[in-house]
DNA sequence: GGCGACGTAGACAGATCTGTCTACGTCGTC
DNA sequence: GACGACGTAGACAGATCTGTCTACGTCGCC
């Protein structure tokens, strides 16, 4: 087994990856945590002094790890894109990624979105981890977009919108997401299809 | 007060709806429930056999109350365009409702949202009733659109999704929700300005 | 060889959770 | 005037929560 050979640190910090992630951070309690990752208390509790110490680390260790898979993803699907079709929907491998990471079994929304939604204000550190791993999805998707687009930066800002509209649709339908992927689609054309004046003008209020 | 006027189920009702949608619905016990409504548990229980018979009733009483509210936002705020505006703009009583909702010292996100990422699986119902909710919500975006509006509800549903990620975003970012109001009008206006060619074409996958 | 970091086992404390219980009082209605 | 619906007060059970405690063992390193 690998599981043994890591450290207890690891073993404890990939179990709240898993439980936290599947089922919450809240309703995962420490006690769960310690007999899965098959340590102590004593253990436990030395690397992290409390149960919110973990769920920084946790939320940090996702932070990592998720944006590694997803810019990962990001290329891959790039790769696969003629220079035509990068110019003509530089978006497309977003809405590709996105419909991977739907389409997974363990799948259960956006671990950011749903800790800031468990824990409230009880803990702030989590809003503003949340808040950063937002702000490096928006670079991501910035990514795609060529240096010469209009409005780059509220295009991406928009894009990252849908993202996580689609994030939480596709969570509480838990059915197939076509439907969410196609108005993704939608979106992502919509924000990048050319136009002969520019759409962020003046506002009315 | 009006308060003790009420009947033991509605004050029940009315205090779970304030807790439920601040704590979350998992952070909220029913001893501090019972206390806040006034009244004691066996009156709690006659009413209300387990918490998770309250917190059905909370989400579908959230329903009634935040659709209704919604839906007079849209007609307050439509009312206030021109034909033309509502012929070029039709989704901008969309971004203005969204924008009061922020406003508001009580904001939090989206109770349906946060119940299922509190929830999740332990309680099925909820991401049911969640998932009626953004139904309703994409039905009443619908309307605004013109009826020879093309790709109507394909539009609609992708307008849904840029609307529930600025409902995250501005519970996660809960300083001012400027940036997103713009990138959400951005995608409302990308997604009705008139173009040639349909967007929704063949996908490439 | 001594020290500190890391590991094990499991009892315990104190709070909080959901839900049940007895016992009593007050209405409106049939 | 009996009955059922609704209300009050508060003790209690049993589970689960976070976090602390004692006591012991092992390893690497200065």
């Amino acid at each position: 087994m690998t599981r043994e050979t890591k450290s207890a640190r690891d073993r404890i910090l990939e179990t709240a990856h898993d439980l936290f992630y599947r089922d919450g951070v809240r309703a995962t309690g420490v006690d769960r945590l310690i007999a899965e990752a098959g340590v102590t208390k004593v253990t436990f509790y030395r690397h992290f002094p409390s149960k919110d110490d973990l769920i920084r680390a946790f939320l940090e260790h996702r932070h990592e790890r998720w944006m590694r898979w997803f810019e990962a993803a990001l290329a891959r699907h790039a790769e696969g894109q003629s220079e035509a079709e990068r110019r003509q929907e530089p978006l497309a491998p977003l809405v590709l990624a996105l419909a991977d990471w739907f389409a997974q079994p363990s799948y259960r929304g956006c671990a950011f979105i749903n800790s800031v939604a468990e824990i409230g204000d009880a803990l702030p550190d989590v809003a503003k981890i949340a808040s950063r791993h937002k702000g490096a999805l928006t670079k991501a998707i910035l990514s795609l977009l060529p240096d010469d687009a209009p409005d780059r930066m509220v295009v991406a800002y928009a894009a990252r919108l849908a993202a996580d509209g689609a994030i939480v649709g596709a969570q509480a339908e838990n059915r197939e997401s076509d439907e969410i992927i196609a108005a993704l689609r939608l979106v992502s054309r919509a924000l990048t299809s050319a136009r002969s004046e520019p759409l962020g003008g003046r506002s009315r209020d």
